[in-house]
DNA sequence: TCCTATCACTCTCGGGTCGGGAGTGCTAAA
DNA sequence: TTTAGCACTCCCGACCCGAGAGTGATAGGA
C-alpha cells in the first residue's frame, strides 16, 4: 500500500517533539480512553515545555491528520494514521515476565500436534492480551497426505485423511452394497500404501487411476475418496479460522457502539472473511508482525477495529497465521509482542515436528 | 425441582380470562419489547371487555407474581413465572413452512456422521430462531471404539481413535526411539484388531493388558494410547460444546446490559459450565423439550436468558443435547418448535446411522 | 356480584435552559 | 521560537417543565 510507505517514513519527518507528543497522546488514550488534553502531555513529557507550545504542536499534527478533535473544547485523539505512525515508530519491545512464563508453559506441556496448539495457542493469545485471540491452520492444499484410512462406522464409512501436520480430515461416504469389513480393510490398506507421501493433488490424481480399474463395489468408495481429496485441494475445508476470546471484546465494548460489534461479531463467524484478510500479509520477511489499523482495510474500518498478526513457517515457507482482534484504540506494544513471540514459538515447534 | 410442578399446575388455576390475558401480555411484550398496557389487550382480546376490567385481571396477575411492573405508569411485563406459565400452557405449536423446509433441506444433504451433523444443526438453529445453537456431542465415555489406528506424522506419532458415532478422537504421543514405520503399522494393526468393538472402558483394560506383556520400544506407545483412553472415559475430551451464532446475541443486546452480556459470552466459551447447564435435564421421555427461563437456574439467572433445549437419542438412551439460549423475553413458539424438531431429525438419522 | 366509565394521580420521557469546566486558539510579549 | 494570558467554544450534568401513558380507585349500572 502507497499508505503504508508514506506514513512509514512519516515519524522521522515527524521532528523528534512531534513524535514524542503523538506518542504520549497514543499511550494516554489507549489508557484512559479519554481525549488528551496538552496539560496533560506537559506533564508527563520529559520535554520542559509549557502547554501552549504543546498546544502548537498537537494543532499541527492535527492539521497532518494523525490527530483528530472530538468537539473544539476537548483533548486530541489518534486518528488511526496517529496509531500507525506510532506503531511504525516503536522500537522492539519485550514482554512482561509473568507473559512470557505463560507462553513457556504453554509450550511446555505435553507433545501436542500443530493443530492442538494452534487452537491454545489462540486461546493463550486471547487470555494474554484480553482481545480476541485468532488463527488460520496451514492451508490443506499444500500438505502431504501422510495416512488414508477408510472405516466403517455403523452404516457409512469415514474416510480419514491424515496430513503432514498431524490435521485430521474426515469425510463422511455412503458404504456400497457388498463390501464387508475385510475388503475395506484390504482397499483401505492399498490406498494408504498407494497414497502416502503424495501432496493432495497428486494423491488425487492417483486415486482416480486407481478407480478407473477397480471393480464396481470398490469404485464409487474411491470414488469418493477422490471428491475429498479434490475438495481439500480447492480448499474448501479444513480453511477454518479459529477464534477464541469474543468474550474479551465484548468487554471491551465500552469504546464500541452496539451496531459495530454485532457486525464484527458477526464477521468473526464467517471464516472466509477473516481468512482472507488475515492471509493478505504475504509478510515481509524480516518485519514478522504485521498490524491493520481501521481505515487501513474495509473490513477493520467497519468495526473500527485493528488486526495484529504474524506468519508462522517452516524454514522461509509460511504455513499460516495467528493474531488478534481488538479495537484501533488497543494496546499495541503488548499486542504486537505477544503475537511475535507466540508466531515464532509456533515456528519453532512446526520445524521440529517436521523432522 | 418444585417449582417446575407448582408453576405446571398454575395455568389451570388462573382461569380462562386470566390466562389469555397473561398470553397477550407475553406475547405483545415479546413482540414489542414494550410493557403492555390494559387498552392494548382489550383490543386484542377477543374478550369484549372493557380496558378497566383488564385492568383488575392484571393486578391480580402481578399480586400472583406473573407480572411485573417497570414503574407505577407503566404497562406490566412478564416475569420468569409468567413465561413459564406462558410455556406450559402452549399447545403443541408448528413450524412455518419456510423453516420446515430449511431442515428437510439441511437433512437431505449428502452423507453426514453424527458429528457433521451436530456442528450444521447448531448453525441451522441459530439461523432459524435467531438466538445462539448449542449442542453436546455424545459422550465419548460411552461410546464403543470402532476403529484405532497409530499414525507416525513427522517426529511424533497421532493416535486416531474412531468411535461409534463417528466421532474421531486424536491424541499425539511421544514418538519412542527406535520404532520404525513398519513396526507401527503392525502395532496399529494389532492394536485395531484388539479394541475394535470394544467400550472406551473396556478398550482402556485391554490396553493395559497388552502394555504389560510388550517389549520395551512399544511399551511406552502403548501406554500412552491408554492414557488417551482414560481421558476419554472420565470424559475430560471430547466434552465439547458446539456454539454457533453468538453474533446473534450481540443483535438482540438491546434487551440486555453491557455486563450481562459479556458474562453470557463469557459462559458460552466456559465449556463445562455450558454442559452442566444443557446436561441436566434428564428429560421426561414424553415432553421431550425442555424450557430453562431466568430465575429457575442460577446460570440463566445471571444472564436473564432462557435455555430451550432437547435431546437426541438412539431408541430410548439419549446420545445427547441441542438447544438455543436467547434471552427470557424469547420467541418461545418458535424455539421450541425448532428444537423439537431438529432434535428429532438428528434422533432418526442416529437411530439410521447406528444400524 | 361483576363489569364499566370516569377521573385524579404518578411516573417516564424528551426538550429546553443554565452554569461550570475543560481545553482550545489567538495574540502579544519575552 | 516559546510563553503567558485570556476570551471563546462546546460538552456535560443538573434541573425543570409539560405531555403522555397507564394505572388505581371510586361510584354507578347490569
Amino acid at each position: 500500500m502507497a499508505d503504508d510507505r508514506e506514513s512509514m517514513a512519516a515519524p522521522r519527518e515527524l521532528g523528534e517533539r512531534k513524535a514524542t507528543v503523538l506518542r504520549i497522546v497514543v499511550e494516554e488514550y489507549v489508557r484512559t480512553g479519554e481525549p488528551v488534553g496538552s496539560e496533560t502531555i506537559a506533564e508527563r513529557a520529559q520535554l520542559s515545555v509549557s502547554p501552549a507550545t504543546i498546544r502548537n504542536e498537537l494543532s499541527a499534527l492535527e492539521e497532518m491528520g494523525y490527530l483528530g478533535h472530538p468537539h473544539t473544547s476537548a483533548g486530541r485523539v489518534p486518528t488511526d494514521l496517529g496509531y500507525r505512525s506510532f506503531v511504525n515508530s516503536l522500537p522492539a519491545g519485550r514482554l512482561r515476565e509473568t507473559q512470557k512464563r505463560a507462553i513457556s508453559d504453554f509450550f511446555a506441556q505435553t507433545v501436542m500436534d500443530l493443530e492442538e496448539t494452534l487452537v491454545g495457542a489462540t486461546q493463550l493469545l486471547s487470555r494474554l492480551t484480553q482481545y480476541a485471540g485468532l488463527a488460520v491452520p496451514p492451508n490443506a492444499a499444500d500438505e502431504r497426505v501422510v495416512h488414508v484410512e477408510l472405516v466403517g462406522v455403523g452404516s457409512v464409512i469415514l474416510a480419514l485423511i491424515v496430513g503432514q501436520h498431524g490435521h485430521v480430515d474426515k469425510r463422511t461416504l455412503d458404504r456400497p452394497d457388498g463390501i464387508d469389513d475385510g475388503e475395506l480393510a484390504e482397499l483401505s490398506d492399498r490406498l494408504g500404501r498407494a497414497l502416502a507421501g503424495r501432496t493432495a493433488t497428486d494423491a488425487e490424481i492417483e486415486v482416480l487411476r486407481m478407480s478407473a480399474n477397480a471393480p464396481e463395489p470398490e469404485r464409487s468408495l474411491i470414488k469418493g475418496l477422490a471428491d475429498a481429496l479434490a475438495e481439500m485441494r480447492n480448499g474448501q475445508a479444513g480453511a477454518h479460522v479459529l477464534v477464541r476470546g469474543v468474550s474479551n471484546l465484548a468487554g471491551e465494548a465500552a469504546t464500541w457502539r452496539r451496531e459495530t460489534i454485532q457486525r464484527l461479531f458477526e464477521a468473526l463467524e464467517r471464516e472466509s472473511e477473516m481468512l482472507s484478510l488475515l492471509q493478505t500479509p504475504p509478510g515481509d520477511p524480516e518485519e514478522d508482525v504485521h498490524v491493520t489499523i481501521g481505515g487501513e482495510h474495509p473490513s477493520t474500518e467497519e468495526w473500527d477495529a485493528a488486526i495484529v498478526s504474524a506468519n508462522y513457517r517452516v524454514g522461509d515457507t509460511s504455513l499460516g497465521t495467528i493474531g488478534v482482534v481488538g479495537p484501533t484504540r488497543m494496546d499495541y506494544v503488548t499486542a504486537i509482542a505477544t503475537v511475535r513471540a507466540i508466531a515464532r514459538r509456533i515456528s519453532e515447534l512446526a520445524t521440529a515436528l517436521d523432522g
